[in-house]
DNA sequence: AACCCGTGGTT
DNA sequence: TAACCAAGGGT
């Protein structure tokens, strides 16, 4: 009798299993540990979209500041959202802080896939994800990595989207009763190492036998994905507006919604994903074009023109003045951060 | 359901 | 280098 494929697969993660801050190696966290369910939610909701080695210097920091959710649940928003600069997707940070507020407010983290997937930010995946890894319960957890390694074994060929469905029936038909964190985070590891999105390494990959996307030949094939859509490139304008001989600079908060919402930010002139900004200052002077900086969105791509303007006046709107020498601590986001460094070379 | 939302590494 | 891609969620 040949071994099943989660038996294959769970014997591979025993030899080859990353060793992750978030996992539970010596001295760390363990399942039954009141930290435990908090670590792996608080990595779960960082690496939505977000590769490892982007998340491992922030989940070093929060668990640092924050060593528990009562400890987040406490924390002010603007330490929080500073806390997450840098690491994109907002809302991510802004959900995060609700959810600990829930979490905290009744006790502790629910256990059950269903329960976790109520709170702000936990979706389909995440709260699979919390309910296998930090509660030992069986969840079909289906990420990226998983859609592209079941696609292959199965043979999927239906386009995305719409081969989530039979992806996700697949993947419940190979998750075992028992250890189904290990089982969804085996799956995640051989995605990201071996199963990979260009060139699969068939050759050491443990369910090779199994794969009929390797029977058939072309693997790398799939999933199949939809055509991707043409990212339109876009202009505006941020200001840097100093006061006492440029010690200070006016720093606004940008709108809940939307793009960077929730964060601190340089005054700008309105540009958006969908258009242009107007290139209009928000106050009268003498404004100095300092050069512009490029930065990658998802669906859009902006050049933001940087003009400055050293002030006695108080520019209109909500804002506040803001030590320069302290701007790192300001918690901008890599847009602004750039804009920022831009006017501080040319100081 | 389709669209919006960041960033940095890889190819 | 430009495109691709990543442990997705909200609306």
């Amino acid at each position: 009798m040949t071994a099943s494929i989660s038996d294959n697969l769970l014997a591979w993660y025993d030899r080859n299993a990353r060793d992750l801050p978030w996992r539970n190696p010596p001295g760390r966290a363990l399942p039954g540990d009141p930290a435990w369910p908090y670590r792996v939610w608080l990595s779960e909701v960082m690496l939505q979209q977000t590769t490892v080695a982007a998340v491992k210097p922030y989940f070093a920091k929060f668990v640092e500041t924050w060593p528990d959710v009562a400890a987040l649940a406490a924390a002010s928003d603007d330490d929080v959202m500073a806390a997450w600069a840098g690491l994109g997707y907002y809302s991510r940070a802004r959900n995060l802080v609700k959810c600990a507020r829930a979490v905290a407010a009744r006790g502790g983290f629910p256990a059950t896939e269903a329960e976790l997937r109520k709170l702000p930010g936990l979706g389909d995946y995440t709260a699979a994800a919390v309910a296998a890894i930090a509660f030992g319960r069986r969840a079909v957890v289906v990420d990226a990595n998983v859609e592209r390694v079941v696609a292959r074994l199965f043979a999927i060929d239906e386009p995305l989207p719409g081969a989530r469905r039979a992806i996700r029936a697949a993947a419940d038909s190979i998750t075992p009763a028992a250890r189904s964190g290990d089982f969804a985070q085996a799956l995640m590891d051989l995605g990201s190492h071996v199963c990979t999105s260009r060139a699969p390494r068939c050759l050491i990959c443990p369910l090779a036998a199994d794969c009929a996307g390797r029977l058939q030949g072309a693997p790398d094939q799939l999933p199949v994905k939809p055509p991707k859509k043409v990212v339109p490139q876009r202009t505006g304008t941020a200001f840097w507006i100093t006061r006492a001989r440029g010690k200070e600079v006016w720093l606004v908060t940008r709108p809940a919604q939307g793009m960077l919402g929730g964060m601190r930010a340089l005054p700008d002139d309105g540009w958006s994903a969908q258009a242009d900004g107007s290139g209009k200052p928000p106050l009268a002077g003498d404004w100095q074009r300092l050069g512009a900086v490029r930065h990658g969105f998802t669906h859009a791509h902006l050049t933001l023109e940087v003009r400055r303007l050293d002030t006695l006046s108080r520019p209109r709107g909500e804002g506040q003045w803001w030590p320069v020498e302290k701007i790192a601590e300001a918690g901008l986001a890599t847009l602004f951060a750039k804009a920022a460094a831009l006017a501080l070379a040319k100081a």
